[in-house]
DNA sequence: CTCCTTGCTACGATTTATGTAGCAAGAAGA
DNA sequence: TCTTCTTGCTACATAAATCGTAGCAAGGAG
């Protein structure tokens, strides 16, 4: 697994349209990325490999997915485990609770859409 | 205000990586996309007109601005309100509530990353 | 050995975002 | 009325992110 340096965005540091510093903004910057909130979505359960999260990301490609995984791993949200595949870290998993309740909330969503 | 027609990505339908139309991959391909996030968040409080919003989300450039708040308004997340200014609807209300734990969940994250 | 599977990397094509300029419409002041 | 501002955008050229496909190197299985 590879182990690229990609500089995501960091607390304390300046991101996409704040130099504040203050962390909230460096996850808002994270997250709006593409496909990240998807990933973390889909590691929700068991730990994948590459290509068994490529194929339930629904056929991302490997240049992006990479790119994530490293920005993700930098972040430190998610792992790799050798002969397990790729994971949500303890932080990770805690991200992820505070997300699931949108399931919920996009179903109620749904029916105010139509 | 303008009204231009986008068409965000929407429960029922095949979104990024999804076929299944299942509501939560609409949700997180809509939150997914550049500065939605921001977006939201910055509209927490009272109504922002155009310029105001801009200047609030570090300067995002005008012309992104505009298509993320016709994809929002076509979502029902976001109104203008002629004379006041962008806002939040009750939905999208109701989703910033689910966002904002990640402000103290962020500051967490800082900690872990130090 | 040979044949798979896996985790990527390369790279050209396409889509999105950026940044600056500026216009049209309305409000405000003179 | 005649400027002069402010505001909500649109235009457009450049730059950056993403896509999609091909395929390679390493390891395991047969």
């Amino acid at each position: 697994m590879s182990d690229r340096k990609t500089n995501p965005p960091r607390p304390g540091a300046r991101v996409r349209g704040s130099q504040t510093g203050r962390p909230v903004m460096a996850l808002l910057d994270l997250l709006g990325r593409r496909w990240v909130l998807r990933i973390l979505w889909e590691l929700r359960g068991e730990p994948l490999n590459f290509r068994a999260l490529q194929a339930a990301c629904g056929g991302i490609s490997p240049s992006v997915l990479n790119t994530r995984l490293a920005e993700l791993r930098e972040s430190l949200l998610v792992e790799a485990r050798t002969d397990e595949g790729y994971t949500l870290t303890k932080t990770g998993r805690e991200l992820l609770t505070q997300l699931t309740p949108l399931t919920v909330w996009s179903e109620k969503w749904a029916k105010a859409l139509k």
